[in-house]
DNA sequence: TGAAATGTTGGGGCG
DNA sequence: ACGCCCCAACATTTC
């Protein structure tokens, strides 16, 4: 049996610019390309018509498409990797197996697994940085040590920037370089056990003249004057080294936002508790009202608190909510409501279709005030302020809110200068 | 990638 | 002309 060479597709679902498929193309041998539907990922998903799962499929099936143009297939498999890998054992005669670097914690394990299993029959896994510009081991401070805040960090990230770190990784992809096969049977949504979403989803393309103005419009909500590239991100439908590219030529500030996402990934790498504590220990001892009934007003965009209400809103219809609104969101849950951030977190992990573990983590953290280089806890936003400043004309709030203004739109669940003080009271009282 | 409270200044009304 | 008060506008400090 001739040797095989596996690519294995995770969260980087493209064929160009794609790091470990350069590799493996590099090798002149015939790959087999592969994607698992992971059980244990899809237990994340609770909502059997999950967006996410939806594009995920949508872009497995797009792939499949594009590697049957070469003569060759996608093998797409729904199981347990290290059981899955197990049985290609069996079926074909492996003599590597090639993916991208993964950071999360499951991830991490995961791949640590397959390795280990690998490596005992002899199969090399080779693996490669591609979802990121620099990974957690890159950016160090001069002691070695990972830096926890941001502009420091930041200036590393843009000093350590040369010709090659934002090259393509870019080969012709040929006839030759697959494995040639009959189309392998497809794997349905109903198969893992989803629905189809109704949800619509941002397309995969750098807006240059966005970019560009990114700094003027991006605190706009009611303008959509943000990328809308996360979800791209996550799952590798764009190349972070195309979009750093522009981002350099175009946006200091845009270019700043990536290097937050990045610096947040360092972060749970280097810090992997950080999803379940604080930051800083201390501020795990706030003594959270977690009530019930707030947070379903709250989730349900029924606060009372119209810029609250249309973020939550648009969230719920869309599966996006605009950045700013995040914030604002966002502080009303963890400082009027003094609702446990992890409970918003949850929250935002359940609807966001640009989810990331590292940024969402990060970002709340930031707002709770118990994140490194934290927004201080006593910066509380006022959301009537934030409407008049940055949606002057309530455009966005009229948008995601209609019955604003009308009998049917809920009083003000709690009375902003009261539950203010209440905050800083709690807040000080906690990390005193 | 705030907001509120407090302090300061200066103009205008008025006795 | 002067002191006094009010208050808006801006600056600083506080949370």
């Amino acid at each position: 049996m001739a040797e095989t060479v596996i690519f294995w597709f995770r969260r980087d679902l493209r064929l160009e610019d794609n790091t470990a498929l350069f590799h493996a193309l590099k090798r002149n041998e015939r790959i087999l390309p592969l994607f698992i539907f992971d059980f244990e990922i899809l237990d994340k998903f609770p909502a059997k018509n999950d967006a996410r799962l939806t594009f995920i499929h949508q872009q497995v099936q797009h792939l499949k498409k594009s590697l049957e143009g070469f003569g060759s297939s996608l093998l797409v498999k729904h199981g347990k990797p290290i059981e899955v890998f197990r049985k290609l054992k069996k079926d074909y005669n492996i003599s590597s197996v090639y993916a991208n670097h993964d950071y999360e914690p499951y991830a991490v394990a995961r791949d640590k697994a397959v390795k280990e299993l690998l490596e005992q029959e002899g199969v090399k896994f080779h693996t490669y940085k591609d979802q990121v510009i620099f990974e957690k081991d890159e950016i160090l401070k001069k002691d070695g040590k990972p830096y926890t805040v941001y502009t420091p960090y930041s200036k590393k990230w843009i000093a350590s920037l040369s010709g090659d770190t934002l090259e393509m990784r870019e080969v012709l992809l040929l006839k030759t370089h697959f494995f040639k096969c009959d189309p392998f049977p497809e794997i349905s949504l109903e198969d893992i056990g989803f629905r189809k979403s109704s949800l619509s989803f941002p397309p995969a393309e750098i807006d240059r003249e966005l970019i560009r103005n990114y700094e003027r419009y991006r605190d706009i909500p009611a303008l959509d004057g943000t990328s809308r590239l996360g979800l791209h991100l996550r799952f590798g439908t764009i190349s972070i080294r195309k979009l750093v590219r522009v981002a350099k030529e175009f946006s200091d500030t845009f270019l700043g936002e990536l290097i937050w996402r990045e610096f947040f990934m360092m972060i749970l790498w280097h810090f992997p508790e950080s999803a379940e504590h604080a930051f800083k220990r201390k501020y795990d001892n706030i003594s959270w009202r977690n009530k019930e009934k707030e947070f379903e007003a709250w989730c349900n965009g029924r606060t009372g608190y119209p810029m609250v209400d249309a973020g939550m809103r648009q969230l719920n219809e869309t599966g996006f909510m605009h950045n700013r609104v995040r914030m604002i969101a966002g502080s009303f849950l963890v400082k009027h409501l003094l609702i446990d951030w992890r409970w918003g977190e949850t929250y935002f992990a359940e609807k966001l279709l640009d989810y990331e573990q590292a940024s969402n983590v990060g970002n709340w953290q930031w707002v709770a005030g118990s994140g490194c280089d934290a927004a201080p806890y006593f910066r509380i936003f006022n959301p009537l302020t934030q409407q008049q400043k940055f949606d002057r004309d309530n455009e966005y709030v009229r948008r995601w809110v209609p019955e604003w203004n009308t009998e049917q739109y809920p009083e003000m669940l709690v009375n902003h200068k009261e539950v203010r003080e209440r905050a800083l009271k709690e807040y000080k009282q906690a990390i005193k």
